[in-house]
DNA sequence: CCGGCTATTCAACAGTCGTTGAATTCATTA
DNA sequence: TAATGAATTCAACGACTGTTGAATAGCCGG
């Protein structure tokens, strides 16, 4: 990426409201989410910071360090966010099981509701999760190394609701349902174009209403087909 | 991307079995694949590929243009193939309207079978469109003049086949499909990990067997829920 | 053998890359 | 106030970036 830099021989030493580290961090954050790791240099990020470009390699170390330190900064907070959730709906539908709908809410709602109302940094932040989850360079280490932990309780939950329906169809079925999710963090604006502007990117309400029902309900299909599958069917 | 550069004083006027262009497209197609527009310089793919670094100004115009045309190369193959089928669906069902399940596989199933049996450039290409269709930088640019045209198509004929369902949720339902579609091209192998082995990336008959059925059913219960929740409904 | 054309090679350009070491400033404590 | 250690600034390094113009090689019809 290559833009004008900005001249600061100004606002040197003037009174800077917030520390460089943070700075840095929200600045790589928009910058990563919209141009990739590789598309953003470390002068960019400094320069939109409004901070030296050495300071990166002070605080962080490197590059690939601050952009690893940005996917960690967010992630605890989710997560504990989402399993207190998924644990919430187990607990209430005790001594029963909870609904699909509402673990796939459990699942999604605290990452849309970031998105859709926690600021602009948290909407990099889900974009950044978006392209990183479809990167076979960055996927596998950063989703794997700060989510697969919540996934896992997440997909022991489901087995929980649906105690006769093989293993691997809940696998499959998480996997198209982050990837719907995921998608739809990236905003591209595409649904926008196609729809004539009847749909939004951006309208993240809209997402939550139908990713519960549609992600059920390819659930239940999954497990029902597969069961009708197994010999000695009912 | 920082690699040994290899030495290639040999090897500079034997018989070459392909030319240039074409080794330049896999090439690139390949490196784009795993690390994205800028993740890779021009000098790795003309390394990778044999060739000298100024070709691809010569052939392509700059690197730009080159990734351009890597994505142009296999989408109108693509799209006529899928659309051939989709029709195919459609007529076949006259004089009704095909089911939702043959409308996805119509959409996913020329994609799913070149991934899976088409060689490793096809491989490389869908996960390439994994990164771009979750890029807020090159997703609204490449997806939308390449694939949109057909989408537009797929659209339409999901419209027919759910006479009543509100147009927004035929996109909605669509924008999830694609988001578990592309996910599945990336083929990042975090679903091996966390089933353990149960479930691979690469097994894309398996996904062939359950997107369909996940998807329709998906669809069918948007619009359930929204017809539902129309006044005056039954 | 020639001229013309395309394809390829080579060398080099000006600019940007990430990182670093030394110097400087700042806030806090002794 | 002096000293201390962290935070920041500055200048610069060697390597790599995409692109280009001139030179060369190969081929084909004359």
């Amino acid at each position: 990426m290559v833009v004008a830099r900005r001249k600061l021989t100004d606002n040197k030493k003037t009174t800077r409201a917030r520390p460089a580290k943070g700075r840095i961090l929200d600045a790589a954050e928009r910058l990563f989410a919209q141009h990739g790791f590789y598309g953003v240099s470390v002068r960019d990020i400094t320069d939109a910071a409004g901070v030296d470009v050495a300071l990166v390699s002070y605080h962080f170390g490197g590059k690939r360090e601050l952009f690893t330190a940005v996917f960690q900064r967010r992630a605890e907070l989710l997560n504990a966010e989402r399993l207190e959730m998924l644990e919430g709906v187990r607990r209430a539908a005790l001594p029963g099981v909870p609904t699909l709908e509402a673990i796939v809410n459990a699942f999604s709602y605290p990452l849309l509701e970031r998105s859709a109302r926690g600021g602009p940094g948290w909407k990099s932040y889900f974009a950044l999760v978006a392209q990183v989850n479809n990167s076979p360079e960055w996927g596998p280490v950063l989703m794997t190394q700060h989510f697969d932990p919540l996934v896992e309780r997440f997909i022991a939950v489901m087995r929980e609701a649906l105690p006769t329906c093989p293993a691997q169809e809940i696998y499959w079925g998480y996997q198209f349902l982050t990837g719907a999710l995921t998608l739809t963090f990236a905003e591209t604006g595409r649904i926008d174009k196609l729809s004539g502007g009847l749909c939004k990117s951006s309208d993240l309400d809209s997402v939550h209403e139908r990713l519960a029902p549609f992600v059920a309900a390819g659930f239940r299909a999954l497990c029902a087909s597969r069961e009708a599958a197994k010999p000695g069917g009912p």
